[in-house]
DNA sequence: GTAATTTATTGACATTTGTCAAATTTCAGC
DNA sequence: GCTGAAATTTGACAAATGTCAATAAATTAC
């Protein structure tokens, strides 16, 4: 239950077995059927969640009902809403399993605790922050440079398995292009 | 000189003047005209820069000599290629001052030293790194939602002094459009 | 202050992408 | 394995935005 989340820290932390489980402790498990939703726009999130297995969404969605994917996150990564759950103000974003999905998750309160408390982990949820921080630099830059056959390519360059995994339409709004946009430029070449 | 940079710290964390004044002592002072290129693309950007005055630009440009501001970091904010910065690779971007600017600069061995020696500088940056990450959030979300005129309006109300500070097209390919659609949408309304 | 350069605006047109609708295919759930 | 729902593809057309070129306005550098 705990294998990858051990794992994650032990990357960038040097920390004794011990240190680990009361790191752990503070994570509950969630186990979700495919297209469960774990937070609504409009509330504040209260978790942040590490996946184990499957995939969760981070959308939107305006009012005439058109989602876009914020973000996507698979196996052994961090995701929450993350404006709402940093800032503990309501959220413009929905999570979503589109998978079945196991994922730990944490409260609010009891994560900041472990950022106070458990020597090394500010340090490395600071690298993951920079990571996440540089992927969404590129995503910016892929927007504002990019048009949506170039977007596309560079997605199935990087992540293919996200594009085998996902249905099409969620990559599409990922992309931020329409569904039938993409169908057409995954016929043409 | 260190006056904002000293504000900035005491902001997330409470450390006497000494302290302050150790940490100060690793940024240099550096002065540009308008204009001014600090960073080319291809080169390892050595710095992060602490902007006193001015505005600093990150771009990128492509084949054909087209730019897209990456970001604008302007007085009392950090700013850096951050990816090139954090990672000590290879920069994608430029980085420019775009006005005559007053900026602090440290290298990013310092950089490292000063987070693993002052007490509670991990946390100022870590919450930093929040704030900024969620600002590229957002700008996601805008370019994944939102056509031109949104995304003008939306800029207009946030930060209305970035549109008279700036020269129209930076505004433009900050908001990933071509200038004379910018110069449309002023027209229109 | 003036010339030279850069920046902004405008028009005409091309291209990309979106929207709506219908037909087809795929797949989840039983 | 069936069956119904969901996802994908395709066509026709509309809308948004880009590109190129010319002109006008503003600003810098001297």
């Amino acid at each position: 239950m705990y294998t990858l989340l051990k794992q994650f820290l032990a990357k960038n932390m040097a920390a004794d077995e011990a240190v680990l489980d009361a790191f752990c402790q503070k994570f509950r498990l969630k186990k979700t059927k495919r297209n469960e939703i774990l937070l609504s726009a409009g509330d504040v999130c209260p978790y942040i969640y590490f996946v184990n297995s499957g995939c969760l969404r981070i959308y939107m969605m305006d009012v005439n009902g058109k989602e876009s994917t914020r973000f996507l996150v698979t196996e052994g990564r961090f995701g929450t809403a993350f404006p709402s759950f940093t800032l503990q103000e309501p959220s413009l974003a929905y999570i979503q399993s589109i998978e079945p999905t196991e994922a730990l998750y944490i409260n609010s309160h009891d994560f900041r605790e472990l950022l106070d408390t458990i020597p090394g982990w500010e340090r490395v949820y600071r690298i993951n922050l920079e990571r996440d921080y540089i992927a969404s630099i590129k995503r910016i830059e892929s927007l504002i440079t990019m048009d949506a056959t170039q977007r596309y390519k560079q997605l199935m360059e990087t992540t293919p398995t996200l594009i085998q995994r996902l249905p099409n339409k969620i990559i599409a709004d990922y992309l931020g292009i329409s569904q039938e946009t993409l169908s057409r430029l995954k016929s043409k070449k």
